[in-house]
Order: structure tokens, then sequence, then C-alpha cells
DNA sequence: CCATGTGAATACATTCACAGCA
DNA sequence: TGCTGTGAATGTATTCACATGG
């Protein structure tokens, strides 16, 4: 029975990616089975969520063996669509944008980082990682033209909000967002927030 | 009355960090007083959410009028714990190390890089921002010798489990994980772990 | 009036527990 | 037997809606 219609909670899209970086951990350690008990130790969720969660996409497991690795990891990226790799906008070239753009870890994941941009004089036209820095006015037409539907907005609070603005005048359509404030983007627009000072905070609370 | 004695959901806990960002930037802006509304359009949960969450803490609205940005600022502080500065050690001395090394934003937000570790030989004795890179073999002394109870992990997957165990004997109670593994640590020990690969995938989800 | 603080109602998420099948 | 998939039961979180008091 095909179960892809009902409508899944975000919550559950939000654990897919742990799922599948766990699954992609046992595969290169040449494993070939798992199981909702294995991978409930392994990532703290319980074996009864992480079968429910599966559930609403399909039946991929088999009763008395678990789920093969490697067919459920291939599930998992057609559901999340990263089963091809996807162009990316990096906008900011400081000492984030600078990791970001050496980061190897997007590429095996469905990312890529296709083009740089700045606003800082000293920094456009300087090569980063394989890819010339581009100037912010440049922005909404290059991605427009280059059909980049995702970006990372790595700029200081201040200026985040008006990047945001160019970016969906582009076409953008998802947003990962590390400057530490809140964007306004209209609500077809996805936006996922990293705020590690939030994390730090929500952690001190309990010390 | 006191509610300070009442459990907090751990979810409410994520979100005063936000509160926070958001009355600062207010204060920022020479604001001095604020509503449930007002926060509710800037953050985009609903105003009775953010009323119900402070109502955790106490009663830090006037009705009629709303809240007193500053007072509920000082308050959220001493409440996540953050109206001190926390020293974090650094674990991991590669680009995004550098890149957390020089970010400017933890001072004002409660945190403070005062160590700095990795276990490249090239990288160990070379400084970074105002500190020397240490070898990783002095980690657990010197985190037990200064006292520091937070720390960042910003190595490869396949280190940082290790680094983790290190840091945990070192008398670390709380882990920023950048690393995209989840790390096992005892039940007392926080961990919180920003995967913006996952970030990602979570809204390819629904292009 | 206006906006808070909060019980009650609703909506959502997780866990239980077991039928069903390899 | 062993482990999945899933309704039913439980547990949490959010929203509603209004009494309260500046």
């Amino acid at each position: 029975m095909s179960h892809t219609n009902h409508h899944v909670p975000t919550i559950v899209i939000g654990r897919l990616p742990l799922y599948l970086r766990a699954l992609t951990q046992l595969a290169v350690e040449g494993r070939r089975v798992t199981s909702s008990q294995e991978l409930s130790e392994k990532l703290g969720f319980s074996s009864a969520q992480i079968r429910k969660d599966l559930s609403y996409f399909g039946e991929f497991g088999k009763q008395g063996t678990g789920y093969e690795i490697e067919f459920l990891e291939n599930a998992l990226r057609e559901i999340l669509q990263v089963d091809r790799v996807w162009n990316m906008a990096l906008v900011g070239a400081g000492d984030l944008g600078h990791a970001l753009a050496n980061y190897d870890g997007f590429e095996l994941r469905g990312f890529r980082i296709t083009a740089i941009f700045d606003s800082a004089p000293a920094k456009i036209g300087a090569m980063l990682g394989n890819w010339r820095v581009l100037p912010m006015d440049t922005l909404r037409e290059t991605v427009r033209a280059q059909k980049i539907y995702l970006a990372i907005i790595a700029v200081p609070a201040a200026a985040a909000q008006a990047v945001a603005d160019e970016l969906v005048q582009g076409g953008v359509r998802a947003i990962l967002n590390y400057a530490p404030t809140t964007l306004s983007v209209p609500p077809q627009i996805k936006v996922f927030h990293i705020d590690p000072v939030a994390g730090l905070q929500s952690m001190t609370y309990y010390l």
C-alpha cells in the first residue's frame, strides 16, 4: 500500500536525515542488515518511533529480519530528494563562508556550493575553493540563471534579511541561515536556522 | 507565585534563547516595551505560546502594557544562566575551528573559548586567535584544571566519539557537536548537535 | 480598554502491545 | 522464533478564550 500521499508531520521529516546518516555509517562499516532496535541504540530514539516514522512512506523491512541497509538508504534518499546533487549559493565569504566552502561533507550527502557572493570589495574577485567570489549585486540574476534553489546565508545578522530578500527574488526556495536572526520570508520558502549560541544557552539552563 | 520548581519541558527551554535574541535585538533598536503579539510576529510562534512559555518561570508582563524589554532580557539571562560568561574548550583547529575561534558572537551571549585542541602535529603550537593550539593528550587535564564545563567538537565524524569520551573524563558537562555523528555519552551530559546537511535534507523533502 | 496569565479544549506525538509473516 | 507495521492508549504541546487587573 502506498502511504506517500498522507500528510507527514514535519518532525518526522526532521528525523529522516538522521536515519539516513546512521544507515550510511553502517553501510561504510560493511553491514548489510539492521533493525529498528539497533538504530534506536545508535540514535537515541525508540525503536517504535523509528518503525512508525518509516511506515509513513511504505514498508521497508522484513519481519523477523529487519531492514536491508542499502535498500532503506536509497529509499530515504529518494524520499528526501537527495538521490541527486543540489547546487547551492553561499552568501558571505568570511571565516564561516570559508569553512563551508571547503567542507567536504556536502557532496556525498546531496549538496554542492556552486556560487559564492560577498559585498566586501576586498573579497570580491578572490578565489574560494574552486569559485571566484562574486559581488552581491549579481546575486539575483546569477541564482536565477543557474537555477539555484538552495542558499546558505553566512553574513552578519544585520545584513541577513536583505540577503534573504535578494535570494527569494532570485528564485531560491530554501535557505540555511547561519545569521543569528529570524528571517521573514514568504510562507512557501523553507528556512532552517543554525544558531550555535542558542544551542549552548539551552544547555546551560540545565547546568 | 514562584513557578521555577515545576518541571519545564525541554522544548520550552529550546525557545527561550530565541526570545532572548529577539529581545536583545529590540533593545539595540532602542525599544523599551514589547508584547507577546510583537514577539510572535518577529519569531513566528503564536503569542499564546510565548506567554505560556514565560509563565513557567513567573509573571514578567504588565496587563494592558506588555513586557519591559530589559527586565525580561535579564530574567531570561538568569534563567538560562547566561548572566555570566562560560569558558569553553574547542576541539578541532580546522576550517570550522578557525571560524568558531574567530567568531565574535559568543562573548555577548555568554560564552568564550579559552582552550583549543587538535591532534595534528602541524597545528599544535600554532596560534588561533588569542590561544595556542594544544595537543589532544593534554585535553583531559586542562579542562579539569581550568574548570571548563562546556566544549565544542569540530573534528571529523570518525574522531568525534573519542573526543567526547575525553571531554567527559575531563569533567565537561555539555557538548556542542558539529561532527555529523551521534555521540554516546552518560545521561547527565547534554549534547546539542548541529548538522547543516541534515537541515538541508529536511528542506529538500519539500521542494 | 488592552494585553497578560492560565484553565480547558484541542491537536499532535510517542509509546504500547500484539497480529502477522518471514 | 524474531522483528516489522500499526491500531489503540497514553502522554505532550499548542491553541483557545476569557477572567483579571493595570
